[in-house]
DNA sequence: TTGTATGCGTTATCAA
DNA sequence: TTGATAACGCATACAA
């Protein structure tokens, strides 16, 4: 009651292990009778190939590892959705992994990973400095996060993004405007949201400050800042908890305070159209980062490192 | 520049490849001096072990596949996340298939897993009579779905849900409530919802209807049902698009129409935590599905076939 | 058109 | 305490 092999199937159809093989991979002359013959002890015996002595023989998996933080997000769930869609298109696996956004686990998995001989990756998990990033010859893409300078990077233009969203709110009249952002130390491509916010208030002469995302930074910014009026989140989970402080408070959004977000993931515009928001191309960008990986790993180091930056789009709803 | 194999080591720690896979693994007798060298060895080369090769001589790959619709929703988005950390934690790895409610994909899926030696499989993705699920003794859980007789079912009390979530409109006083669900034929335990609901409605003398959810079901469930005062949604984000229609029609929610979504993720109570629901124990579904198919993969068909219950829960929000 | 023999990188058996 | 060798299931070079 074993699985049946490649000898099972040979010794049913009377034929031997290379005629078998071949028949399974179209490849050489075989005669019809003896096809149809393989074909039937084949399905009689309902056998797969072993794809572990496949890869193992042929050095290939077909498996890509993707890293990120999690998939409970509507963001990352988007994106890993399209990522895995994109894959199966070109015929990879995807093995999953959530960092949690641990660096311990992010290395845990990297190692993990390379054992199980995938043929690339696509992260988004933590910053740079982990050396597996460096040493590794791996074929690695990563999204929305600066890893390793040789790594190439797909993310959307985050500057614009934070550029669209600072005059946003200046054009709807607001005179104090807080930006709320991760730490900057994380390195990913949102500190360029948040450079963008700064300089365009510094552009047009206006106070600013940038709270980041810890703790109560919520109460902290509407308790420091009597006379807020405007606020760009860093991601619409954040804008959607501000929103919230904001009711408690008894502030009217947007009458008294404007409330822009980030992301404009597909979730988040089910659940909550009417947060204003920047719109990131979350299907554009996976499909950008799987061929970019897929190249990587059918040239080889030939594929010069390129970035890819993905334009943005403002989305009106009713929190501005 | 080859990835280095046990060989590499053993040659340049220059001792023998059975030795080198011994301090490897931690099996049997060997000096001291000799796992200092061959560390060292491993060291120098960066030598990762070639799970491939492993899991062919072993017959096991610590691989499980997860085969649901996608990981773009609250509720699979979360529960995926802690399926992947709960098989993580035990050893085992990811392989993530997004069948995307395609029949032919879920199968196609299914088949690979079978090539690529998957010990097991946890699917929430489609309806029972893809024959694969018979035929194969593969281990397998599924989530929130009848697959086939003998494959075991995680879920929550569907059938408490739909009772709670009805008893709760009537007890706010609705008359006139409706209910939104999905097909039946998919055979899901959300059937129970819809039984229950219906079946609370008739304990109670009153008059039911279930729309089903395709096209505008919205807008004609609007049309048809001018008294409309109560609305039991078979999840959130039906919930949230009847939400939407109800205002798009000048209808106050909750004053003239209360509204009970379904699910209660994570990611559904921060963006929108003013909805009331019925919460699943999305993680303890995770836990009990993982546990039960490495139980499964352990003992093999010794374990009895048995389907696990979880409670689910009312929140109280502000749409009811 | 088909078959034989070898090797992919690892673990396990047996002998030294 | 260590080493030579066979096997895991498959695909390829080479021979027939």
């Amino acid at each position: 009651m074993n699985k049946p092999k490649l000898s099972d199937v040979a010794e049913l159809a009377g034929v031997s292990l290379t005629t078998v093989s071949r028949v399974l991979n179209n490849r050489g002359y075989i005669g019809d009778k003896t096809r149809k013959k393989v074909h039937e002890a084949m399905e009689e015996l309902n056998y797969y190939p072993n794809e572990i002595a496949r890869s193992l023989f042929i050095s290939k998996t077909y498996i890509i590892g993707v890293i990120f933080p999690t998939t409970n997000n509507p963001f990352y769930g988007q994106l890993i959705y399209h990522l895995e869609n994109f894959c199966e298109a070109l015929g990879y696996k995807v093995l999953l992994c959530n960092s949690g956004g641990r660096e311990d686990k992010e290395r845990a998995y990297l190692e993990m990973l390379q054992r199980h001989q995938v043929d690339g990756i696509i992260a988004g998990a933590h910053n740079r400095g982990i050396d597996t990033y460096h040493r590794s010859r791996m074929p690695i893409v990563s999204v929305d996060r600066f890893l390793a300078d040789h790594i190439p990077v797909v993310s959307s233009d985050n500057y614009r993004g934070g550029e669209l969203a600072t005059q946003h709110l200046l054009e709807r009249g607001c005179k104090h405007i807080f930006h709320i952002n991760g730490r900057r130390s994380l390195e990913t491509p949102a500190n360029l949201r948040r450079d963008a916010y700064e300089e365009t208030m510094k552009k047009h002469k206006m106070p600013y400050k940038t709270y980041v995302n810890v703790d109560d930074y919520s109460v902290r910014m509407f308790d420091e800042n009597p006379k807020i009026d405007g606020v760009f989140a860093s991601d619409d989970l954040i804008a959607g908890s501000v929103i919230r402080e904001a009711m408690k408070r008894g502030i009217n959004v947007p009458g008294n305070v404007k409330v822009i977000g980030y992301d404009g993931a597909d979730m988040t515009r089910m659940l909550f159209p009417d947060l204003t928001t920047i719109q990131q191309p979350i299907e554009a960008m996976a499909k950008e980062a799987v061929h970019l990986l897929v190249k990587l790993i059918n040239e080889g180091e030939k594929t010069a490192v390129e970035n890819i930056t993905l334009p943005v789009e403002l989305i009106q709803g009713k929190t501005t």
